[in-house]
DNA sequence: CAACGGACCTGCCTGC
DNA sequence: TGCAGGCAGGTCCGTT
C-alpha cells in the first residue's frame, strides 16, 4: 500500500489526534510482523506522553521522549484513529489507546510492516542508518545522482527505487516520475545524462508533492486515518494504464513490462 | 560493490 | 460455485 505520500498522509492525519496525549493502554494481539513486536510494549508506553509523530523515508517515528516507536506499514499496513470500543477486525494487530478516548490501530494483513521500540536516536537505528536523502533534501541533486550512477549498470527505475539512493520512491511513483522526466525506465542508470537527472529530481519532487496534496493513491485498500481513500489515483499518468493513450505525447500507447521484478509502465514514444 | 532471485504473508481477481 | 494460479503499493538476505 504505502509509498512516501501515503505514509506522509497517514502522519498528517494521525498527528493532531495524538501529539501531546498520554498513552493509557496498549494491546498487542499479534507480534509476528517483519520484526517481532515487543509483547511488553505496554510497560514502555503506558503513562507516557507522545511528543511528536515524524517521518523518515517510509517509517513513522512516534517520539515518546525516552525513546521512539518505529512503525513501517509494509505493503498492506494502515494506521487508523478510532473511538474506543471500535470492533477489532482480522489483522488489527496493535492498539495504542490515548487517554481512554482515542485509539491508534495498526492493521496489516500481510504482516510485512513492523513496530519496534528504540530508546536511542532513531536515526542511529539499523533500519534507518543506510537510508539515502529525503527527496526534498538539497543533497538529492542531479550531481549526486549522476555521480552515484557511474557504477550502476542496472535499470534507472531500480536505481531510483533503491532506498540507499533516495528514500520514498516506490513502484508507483518511480514509473510516474520517469514518465514525467521522459526517461525510459529500463535505461541503464549510468547512461542517463546529468541534465536528465536534473529533470528527474524535479519530477520526483513534483509527483510526490502532488500525491501528498491529494492524500495519496488508493489502488485497492489504502485508506487514510479517517477511512477515506487517497485521490491521486486519478492523477496517475502511466501506472496501471497499459494500453491507454499517453497523456504526455498523445501519440504513444502505455506499455507495461517487468523491470527488476516489479511491473513498470511507460510510454515508448516519449520516454527514451 | 552491484545485480539478481527468492523469501516473507494474505487477499483478491481471473480464468477454467 | 470452486479452485488453481498470478499478482499486489516493501524490504531483506544469500549467492554470484
Amino acid at each position: 500500500m504505502p509509498e512516501l505520500p501515503e505514509v506522509e498522509t497517514t502522519r498528517r492525519g494521525v498527528a493532531p489526534h495524538l501529539e501531546g496525549r498520554r498513552v493509557s493502554a496498549v494491546h498487542v494481539r499479534e507480534t509476528r510482523l517483519r520484526q517481532p513486536v515487543d509483547p511488553a510494549l505496554a510497560r514502555l508506553l503506558e503513562g507516557v506522553t507522545l511528543q511528536r509523530v515524524q517521518r523518515r523515508a517510509k517509517y513513522l517515528l512516534l517520539d515518546f521522549g525516552h525513546g521512539t516507536l518505529i512503525v513501517h506499514l509494509g505493503m498492506s499496513g494502515s494506521l487508523r484513529v478510532l473511538e474506543p470500543g471500535t470492533p477489532v477486525q482480522k489483522h488489527d494487530h496493535v492498539d495504542l489507546v490515548f487517554e481512554e478516548r482515542t485509539v491508534l490501530r495498526l492493521r496489516d494483513p500481510r504482516r510485512f510492516g513492523l513496530m519496534v521500540w528504540t530508546p536511542d536516536d532513531p536515526a542511529q537505528h539499523p533500519l534507518l542508518t543506510e537510508l539515502g536523502p529525503e527527496p526534498w533534501d538539497p543533497a538529492f541533486s542531479a550531481d549526486y545522482l549522476a555521480e552515484l550512477a557511474r557504477s550502476r549498470s542496472g535499470a534507472v527505475k531500480s536505481f531510483l527505487m533503491d532506498g540507499k539512493v533516495v528514500v520514498g520512491v516506490g513502484n508507483i511513483y518511480a514509473s510516474e516520475s520517469l514518465h514525467r522526466a521522459g526517461i525510459h525506465p529500463a535505461r541503464p542508470a549510468r547512461r542517463v545524462a546529468k541534465a536528465r537527472y536534473a529533470a528527474l529530481v524535479d519530477a520526483v519532487r513534483e509527483v510526490l508533492d502532488q500525491a501528498i496534496s491529494f492524500g495519496g493513491t488508493t489502488l485497492r485498500d489504502f485508506t487514510r486515518d479517517d477511512g477515506k481513500p487517497g485521490y491521486f489515483r486519478n492523477e496517475l499518468r502511466v501506472y496501471d494504464r497499459a494500453g491507454a493513450q499517453c497523456l504526455r505525447c498523445g501519440t504513444g500507447a502505455i506499455r507495461q513490462r517487468v523491470i527488476g521484478q516489479r511491473m513498470s509502465y511507460f510510454c515508448p514514444q516519449c520516454q527514451r
